[in-house]
DNA sequence: CTGAAAGCGCTTACAG
DNA sequence: CTGAAAGCGCTTACAG
């Protein structure tokens, strides 16, 4: 309302046609690359255009029905390093094709992340970037039915048919579990958080397919909820009889905590048990031992997912759905139990 | 331009005038809360508006000069926690006044940042949330020079006179290094990354005023431009007359590389060198040893910016210029020295 | 308390 | 190759 005092008015395409002496549509023509724009013509209207220091309005342009140039991201937590990776990632790709993206942060709840959808899509932005709270949520079909297409990260929308750009869970987990196996671990105890997570699931199918092949015992996978719950948990896990020699930990929060916890309960790693976990994280050469860990390639996970979404503003409309797997690989430290090559 | 199959064309303000029988001036009063409504008009006006699903138009509304209740949101490096954390805060405070956020990464590329700058002020928003990249840069100045408030995160803009807010750099800095002063270490030297920038040489500052307050002999900064470049410069220095006892690294990827590079050459933090870092990074504790370090409120930044960034939207036409500065605290756990408490 | 008119800055047909 | 007209969906004065 109240704008600020000086109103230096920024210059308008008529204000641009008038100085070069043209008329509207010719500058908006220039202006969009249009062809049929004489030479001549064009240099002077974008003389008039430098001189004037123009820049088209782009809420003008909205009205009309043009495309926003602006894609919508959500994610849970962008404090979180996957999280953040992915976004640093498709915004640098957005921005390449010169896009503007719109952050949110959905905290982990539903009808936040509705709220942000809600919001983008009536902004509007040409198409939405989700890393779905809960991948059942009813709300998404009311969107994905009207004209903004979405592509769902790391986990793909139940509800209605989206494209997706996700990882290898299963086998990923199967990679690492295996690899457990292989040093000769035989109580193998699977550890995650949000385990009512797609994602999760099926990390832990990976898991338990594994021992299963293996025949050895697999107990039902730890569920943590917090630092805290980890300690509490894995310390009676340690004191039980069945207290494990090897642990998968099924993404990187649990990996952190149970690092956390096992530290304060002062078992060792490596020396008291073994540790293998899904999603690499940077930091973890820096951690006694090097954590052993599953790379998801998070920065291609959200190259792709924007490359997708653009083929679908674009106006591809190839039946929707498809869903696109990135693998997974194992990236072998100390915490496994291998040794450091020196 | 070509829209999607099914056209369900939204419903407009028009719209709902014709179903609940009134004007479209009475429709708008309605939406924006204004006085003098009937009662009754109202009512009829809110049912015309949910029967129709109806939502204004962002851009019309903006059209008419409305305020675009957006902000931008432009940091160097998303995938680094400490602006991840940042904006993350920065998104949840923008969002709890109904604000969204858009975001841009300047990969620390001044002609990038510059780019987006430019792109956000045209698009547009109402103000701009900036880590500046180089904080000498001009073309900041006709952006600020525009309409468009600015908050300059973290490092002030040195150009003009643009609302700031940082955390005490130098004093922080005096507070590591009189921690490892305490200690009884005679040859601290210091590390960073970055060292051109204004934070990192406040905090230079602080540690060579630390130094000459003690009298203890202080070199030149150690300028580390890659991990690479940290393994050799740190080699030479611990082979050198005067290896260093302790370590100030200034920032987190000093922090992170010369942790990295001392454990490749086998020198043992505590044992054969003391670390203090400067900006603490939550994995920190699961470092062997626990890193000790500055720990600045990088969430607080983040909300206290965007507050300043709202007066200023809201007409708040004070002299410019505020600089805030949030106090840091030094976060002592096991890399200076101190021993762990059990 | 309510509405008809004009305009925000562009672009899409439609004419030349 | 170029332009005059109409309209996108709102809101700001201006009248009642």
């Amino acid at each position: 309302m109240a704008r600020r005092s000086s109103p230096p008015k920024r210059a308008t395409l008529e204000d641009v046609a008038r100085t070069a002496g043209v008329g509207p549509m010719t500058v908006s023509r220039t202006i969009n690359g249009h062809p049929y724009v004489a030479q001549e013509t064009a240099k002077r209207v974008r003389a008039a255009i430098a001189q004037l220091n123009y820049r088209p309005n782009h809420a003008a342009r909205m009205l009309t029905g043009q495309l926003s140039r602006s894609i919508g991201l959500i994610v849970p937590d962008l404090a979180d390093p996957f999280f953040s990776v992915i976004s640093h990632a498709a915004q640098e790709t957005a921005r390449e094709s010169g896009y503007l993206v719109w952050l949110a942060a959905s905290n982990y709840d539903p009808s936040i992340e509705a709220a942000q959808v809600e919001q983008m899509t009536h902004h509007p932005v040409d198409g939405i970037l989700l890393v779905p709270v809960d991948s059942r949520h009813s709300y998404l079909k009311s969107a994905v039915l009207g004209r903004t297409p979405i592509v769902a990260i790391d986990r793909p929308i139940e509800v209605v048919s989206t494209d997706s750009v996700e990882t290898e869970n299963r086998s990923g987990a199967r990679l690492a579990v295996e690899h457990l196996i292989g040093h000769g671990y035989k109580r193998i105890v699977c550890v995650a958080t949000n385990s009512h997570l797609r994602t999760l699931k099926n990390r832990i199918a990976g898991y338990e397919e594994s021992l299963r092949h293996a025949r050895l015992p697999r107990t039902k996978a730890l569920q943590l909820l917090s630092l805290a719950d980890a300690k509490t948990k894995l310390s009676e896990l340690f004191k039980s009889r069945n207290r494990p020699d090897a642990l998968f930990t099924a993404n990187n929060s649990s990996t952190i905590w149970v690092i956390e916890a096992l530290r304060e309960m002062n078992i060792q790693i490596n020396k008291h048990v073994a540790l293998v976990g899904f999603d690499d994280v940077d930091f973890y050469t820096l951690i006694t031992p090097p954590v052993t860990a599953v790379r998801q390639p998070a920065a291609e996970l959200g190259r792709v997912s924007v490359r997708l979404l653009m083929q679908r503003i674009k106006g591809d409309s190839s039946p929707p759905g498809v869903r696109t797997v990135l693998p997974v690989s194992l990236v072998i430290r100390e915490s496994c139990g291998c040794k450091r090559r020196e």
